[in-house]
DNA sequence: GCTAGTGATCTGTGATCACAGTTTGAGTGA
DNA sequence: TCACTCAAACTGTGATCACAGATCACTAGC
């Protein structure tokens, strides 16, 4: 036999699907606000556009018609759900609700490391976002890695499933918003609930954090809601 | 042209396709607890099973893989999950959170009508578990019928989703374990929580709410947890 | 000039086949 | 009686084909 210590510290690679690829891709895609709400999705065109057959394809819009964030139409097409209003604000209020609660009970729980991980994160938002040419993308991902950094430290892994789950529903209309108006994010309003997060987290302060949080949210989606791209409910 | 105003009343008629339905048995026998934590899934025998093809099936399960209802084993073999007592501990907590945070909305928003549906729902399960002889399976069903009327009236959908999510991840452990031990249902816990439930939600009263789907939610995990048929984190 | 119809081309859905990797169990050896 | 071997049967994954229905550009008829 060979050595049996040796082996079992090989990393155990994972073996990843096509299906698995393709989901991530076209996860990436919704998520960046390059497939905005209404546009269409063809599993041929996709798959040739990622070298494989269709199959795979198949298998990864079946996942995300099953996590709301494509829908088949009654015509059998596929493509990206045009969220109304009303969907988009009952969204919003959700992910208050939730991600609140998330902040909250890692303001009671953090353990320093936490901490430490969430002020890292929050200072390099805050570079980006006061840099004099903030890159846009990069912001974008940032705000993305606070938020998680927030979440990840709550200590109970399926609120976080469930909050990823949340964020990739709400991402198409967030980001393509986002893409026409730059401006919004990096105004201040984000940084100045940020900073009350983080302050809230370090007193271990669950209600305050929470507040912040939501107010994120509440702030972001009132400002997309005022731009009026959404349909009437 | 032909009469619109007829035409306009015939019901949309629902494309379901294979895969959907394929989706809905394999749901059905999760959270029947007929598929225990560990039982593994042959895609042809299920294909088999249903009369249709392995294609369906496929595309059901990846739906419930990535629900995490069902994973690929390292080998590549499609097993229910087996949780350990710390991944239960966790997802109950979650769910405490959340569902006690729906139920807190539902009693602070509910409509007359909304409050009779979950009268009723209350109703239907406490006289099935205080029947001579109760059915076991027609409970769990009656159960679940009150708690989703609770949530359905709490007016935000995406919430509601999140909650069905969850409750298909419990479903294995807890209706496993109440097939052996069908005594815990009918033995009061569930009947008194859900009757604080229903009183807090008549008065409005969100925290009590909160409280008594929470301390249901809790006592049934704690059960579950007392007996040691999940193995240890 | 406008509408109804028509056919080519696209769509997703489902079945079938091919393949590499895994599991299993019967057979063989000591 | 036990351990080992090896082949047959199974596993999920991916590609390909078949099909019914939806689109869309275009033309014939009014």
């Amino acid at each position: 036999m060979t050595s049996t210590l040796a082996l079992a510290e090989l990393p155990q690679l994972d073996r990843r699907t096509l299906a698995d690829t393709a989901y991530e891709a076209l996860a990436d895609l919704l998520a960046a606000g390059r497939l905005a709400p209404g546009d269409r999705l063809s599993l041929r065109q996709s798959a040739a556009a990622l070298g494989v057959s269709v199959m795979p394809v198949r298998e990864a819009v079946s996942r995300l018609v099953a996590d709301g964030v494509l829908e088949v139409a009654p015509t059998r097409a596929i493509r990206v759900p045009i969220m109304t209003a009303r969907d988009f604000r009952a969204l919003a209020e959700t992910r208050m609700a939730i991600e609140g609660m998330a902040a909250a009970r890692t303001a009671e729980h953090r353990s320093k490391a936490d901490l430490a991980a969430i002020r890292r994160a929050e200072a390099a938002f805050r570079a980006e976002a006061e840099s004099a040419e903030p890159d846009r993308t990069r912001a974008v991902r940032l705000n993305r890695d606070l938020h998680f950094a927030i979440y990840a430290a709550c200590g109970l892994a399926p609120l976080q499933e469930v909050i990823a789950r949340l964020w990739l529903k709400a991402g198409p209309v967030i980001n393509l918003d986002l893409r026409a108006h730059p401006e919004r994010l990096l105004q201040g309003f984000a940084l100045r609930r940020h900073a009350e997060a983080l302050v809230a987290i370090e007193a271990r302060d669950g209600p305050a954090a929470a507040a912040a949080l939501a107010a994120d949210i509440r702030e972001a989606a009132d400002f997309i809601l005022s731009r009026g791209g959404l349909r009437d409910a």
